[in-house]
DNA sequence: GTCTATAACGAGATAGAC
DNA sequence: GTCTATCTCGTTATAGAC
């Protein structure tokens, strides 16, 4: 017998999931009802919340979000710019629909909020200590909302150019910026005149 | 007499206006709601929907944005990402509260996606004309994300060192990376007067 | 009579009883 | 696993104040 209950209930756990991360993904949560997400499950109402709780508790198991799976981020200045082009160019490719669901809400929902905000600091507090600059916390965020721009762009304001673009080219394209946020040298600049660039502090 | 029925009428408009203003770019579009936007405004809720037809009438009248009054946009590249600097320095400045009412909604509310996608579309297309490049679409997006992002970062998110930081040092760490991204060479200057242009070399 | 406040309606949501 | 009570929302009718 291929599906016992508990096989057959784990499946059904996973459509809820499953259609809970779409719907969070593209809606956000206020817009997502627990009753659209069981019909996108072919599950009932009541089922969703036997299983996660809450609409609070459906949303949590899908908006976390693992900080341990990021790279760590150290080095030169110049190192840490390029640790994070890699990362972002890796979102950029495929795309990370748990993480859109936290970020579609981020703006009006508490909880997502204050997930959103835990993860920057963290990534925060890795990147102030990895720059040597007096003025490093104030260069991390900034790294961070040309990230979260970049995302939000692309998927969730659907900016055209930028929505149909190739993962290497918009990185290409970042790479000088992001080296300037981090205090390195800009490297593949598309100047005409390579200018001095020394930061004025 | 100083408070006519009118005059009594137009200073109700306002304080509803106000609340709503307020209430809309803390909490978002889903999250307020009219009743409290009443509350806030000392009126009734049946009275806001007699002024503002409905509640989407409402937050179309306060996140109107007049595209009109933003600078336009031309020059040479180094010009254009002196412009938008200074476009973003003016925000960073004094908070956009209207603007911030229809970002916070934007990733959740329809009407407010559409609207911030007009914007960004018009900026874009500004741009994409005055920058020389065969990507200068793409450019042009990534330039609006980095607005976008740190605008979000700044008041939205509220990132710690973001928040706290002064204007000019914002922009002074902002403008290598958009003299990049506009294909100018990237240059040290702080500039704190939106027309003026420092000749490079 | 116009403008404002109170009350009620129906839709749709979550959550807990069966 | 299903059904239904309760709550809150946006909105509309109704009664009262100027």
């Amino acid at each position: 017998m291929a599906t016992s209950r508990t096989e057959q209930r784990r499946q059904t756990e996973q459509r809820i999931l499953s259609a809970a991360r779409r719907l969070f993904s593209e809606r956000g949560y206020e817009r997502t009802t627990i009753r659209a997400v069981a019909t996108e499950a072919a599950a009932d109402p009541g089922l969703v919340m036997r299983y996660f709780e809450s609409k609070e508790g459906l949303f949590s198991q899908v908006a976390r979000i693992d900080m341990d799976a990021e790279a760590s981020i150290d080095g030169s200045p110049a190192e840490v710019a390029d640790t994070l082009l890699a990362s972002l160019r890796d979102k950029l490719v495929t795309e990370p629909e748990a993480a859109l669901a936290l970020l579609r809400s981020m703006l009006t929902h508490p909880e997502a909020s204050r997930e959103v905000h835990a993860y920057v600091s963290a990534q925060q507090r890795r990147m102030t200590e990895a720059l040597p600059q007096d003025n490093a916390a104030l260069r991390a965020d900034l790294l961070g909302a040309v990230m979260l721009g970049t995302l939000i762009g692309r998927y969730l304001i659907r900016m055209e150019a930028l929505q149909d673009a190739p993962a290497e080219e918009i990185s290409a394209l970042l790479s000088p910026c992001f080296q300037a946020l981090a205090g390195g040298a800009p490297k593949d600049v598309h100047a005409t005149e390579p200018d001095e660039q020394a930061p004025a502090g």
